[in-house]
RNA sequence: CGCGGGGUGGAGCAGUCUGGUCAGCUCGUGUGGCUCAUAACCACAAGGUCGCAGGUUCGAAUCCUGCCCCCGCAACCA
């Protein structure tokens, strides 16, 4: 039938809490699903947690738990925030559900023919138990700040996969789009970064090194590193490989990934697939990162955007259309509460919820709530779904917004206010009033439509409002202004129109 | 010579591949209109040497050359 479709999201380290960059990624993905839903689409949408590694059995340890139940206490974390961004997942992972692990084991046995045994060469600190990249190294002078000793050079034994014998395969994929990379420009970054091959990866650790992982099958003293362990989730979590239902889902049709695992998702993870005789995904869609106020957001800095405070604030719905509409699908964005507010108050205040509220109170005012017929909208949608086919969510709202100005400009050129006028001595302005006005509402049940991938419950607020041929009264606003970190145009002109600015942020 | 992205009115961007119809869009600002509406909506206006310097061309934001500046990335960080 092809209508089975499977999209899936990154899943995080469960040490840490969910935050915007999360956040993204389910929304792009939740956008994508609701979109092919609604085109009677039967979409299976993954998310989940990685649950193995040093970090998990360290702050498990300083907890005082063991790794599993630290685990558990900290995944919900995660379910929490997909529910609290609205993100429709069918389906959820953790690395460490028994299933996942066994399927882990099975891949590794079948990449096998793949696999050989190396050495790994690295910074090492006793103290940690742990190995340090050499960028963290370098920056920490090459002395452990937490145990005030240097770290070692040291040498140890660990299983590598040659993914560089699918070097040609992978390349090819990618070149002729088999497994597609959205943007493009990142399609040519990484072909660029590969031109001299794909690297063989380490993809075991000594037991000694990585205590909190599933065990190599044939060799205890050695445990899966993140790659054979963490990718797969895309596949077991379809019941890979014991339940062939997988097969009716997989090859993934959008694999959401952030820029910075791009490497990964194109590189080691083709080359599993290849090693194992399993079909490549087909499209890698990569997003950027949210900047805040042009700056990379980290907990160094202080200026971390808390999605959940942004949702509490001016709720789910607003905050999934800033992230969809302002932060670029295939580009990086920029946050500032100022930049929010403004959208918030102007495109979802201003032009849509007045929008709504001005045609439903002529409705009510003028014709007693009845809407009659409203007439199918005739709107060029063409620009929209070409948008939503290329992975642009971002221009497809554009293409929303296109649609509400015309029906502001429509509204005040025909003006249904001059016409209602004469409606009780007039018939044929009582006929015109109505159909202008079910006209107007065809419209707004038209944007209601395109609206149910990026908002749903404002979708179904206008529906709901429009859909019965009577008005019903929502009980609340769409959008009321909210002025917290902008001027309100409403509070009496002080002197130069200031509005007492914030408190200094306090330093962290 | 590491790789990549970018420099367009106050802000954020589109346009650059396929030179002219390109100087466009949103926000902000000003003026006017309207009154159905969430002080909203609609119209109009101000404001730009399209990073700099050369070159190609009848003609360049758009092609070529050189230079300046900003920002990421550089392997296990969404």
């Amino acid at each position: 039938m092809g209508k089975n479709l499977y999209i899936t999201t990154a899943i995080p380290y469960v040490n840490g809490t969910p935050h915007v960059g999360h956040a993204v990624d389910y929304l792009l993905a939740d956008i994508w699903t609701r979109y092919q839903a609604q085109n009677g689409k039967r979409v299976r949408f993954q998310a989940g947690t990685d649950e193995h590694g040093n970090k998990i059995a360290a702050k498990a340890a300083e907890e005082g738990l063991d790794p599993k139940a630290y685990a558990d206490k900290m995944y919900i974390n995660f379910q929490n925030f997909i529910k609290k961004v609205g993100a429709s997942n069918t389906d959820f992972i953790r690395t460490t559900d028994p299933h996942h692990e066994g399927a882990v084991q099975w891949i590794w046995q079948k990449l096998l023919p793949y696999i050989y045994k190396g050495k790994y060469e690295g910074w090492y600190c006793t103290g940690h138990e742990a190995f340090f990249t050499d960028k963290e190294v370098e920056s920490l002078n090459g002395t452990c700040p937490d145990h005030q000793k240097p770290f070692e050079r040291i040498v140890e034994d660990n299983y590598y996969l040659k993914a560089s014998a699918f070097t040609d395969q992978i390349r090819d994929a990618i070149e002729k789009n088999k497994m597609r990379i959205v943007p493009e420009y990142r399609k040519n970054e990484f072909l660029e970064l590969i031109k001299d091959g794909v690297k063989d990866v380490s993809i075991s650790r000594p037991k000694k090194s990585l205590s909190w992982g599933v065990p190599v099958p044939g060799d205890p003293s050695q445990v899966i590193y993140v790659w054979v362990d963490a990718l797969p989730n895309y596949l077991t979590v379809l019941g890979f490989p014991d339940h062939p239902e997988w097969q009716d889902y997989w090859p993934a049709e959008v694999q959401v990934i952030g820029k910075d695992i791009l490497r990964f998702h194109a590189g080691i993870w083709p080359a599993m697939l290849l090693g194992m005789g399993v079909a490549l995904p087909k499209t890698l869609l990569v997003h950027g990162h949210v900047n805040v106020g042009g700056a990379k957001m980290s907990k160094s800095v202080g200026n971390v955007v808390d999605p959940n405070q942004v949702i509490d604030e001016y709720g789910v719905d607003a905050f999934r259309y800033f992230f969809s509409r302002h932060i670029p699908t295939q580009d990086d964005g920029d946050f500032t509460w100022e930049k929010f507010e403004t959208a918030y108050n102007t495109e979802l205040g201003n032009d849509l919820g007045n929008l709504v509220q001005r045609v439903s109170s002529m409705i009510t005012r003028y014709q007693s709530g009845v809407i009659g017929d409203a007439p199918q909208a005739e709107h060029d949608m063409q620009p929209y779904r070409l948008a939503m086919e290329e992975l642009k969510f971002n221009e497809a709202l554009d293409c929303v917004w296109a649609n509400v100005r015309n029906l502001n400009q429509y509204i005040d050129s025909v003006k249904p206010w001059e016409v209602a006028k004469n409606k009780d001595n007039d018939k044929d302005a009582e006929e015109h009033l109505a159909e202008i006005l079910a006209t107007a509402v065809g419209t707004l049940l038209q944007v209601a439509d395109l609206l149910v991938p990026f908002l749903p419950n404002t979708a179904k607020y206008i529906h709901d409002t429009f859909e019965s041929g009577a008005i019903k009264d929502q009980g609340r606003m769409l959008f009321p202004k909210i002025y917290k970190h902008t001027a309100d145009p409403r509070a009496p002109k002080t002197q130069g129109g200031q509005v007492a600015k914030e408190q200094p942020a306090e330093q962290k």
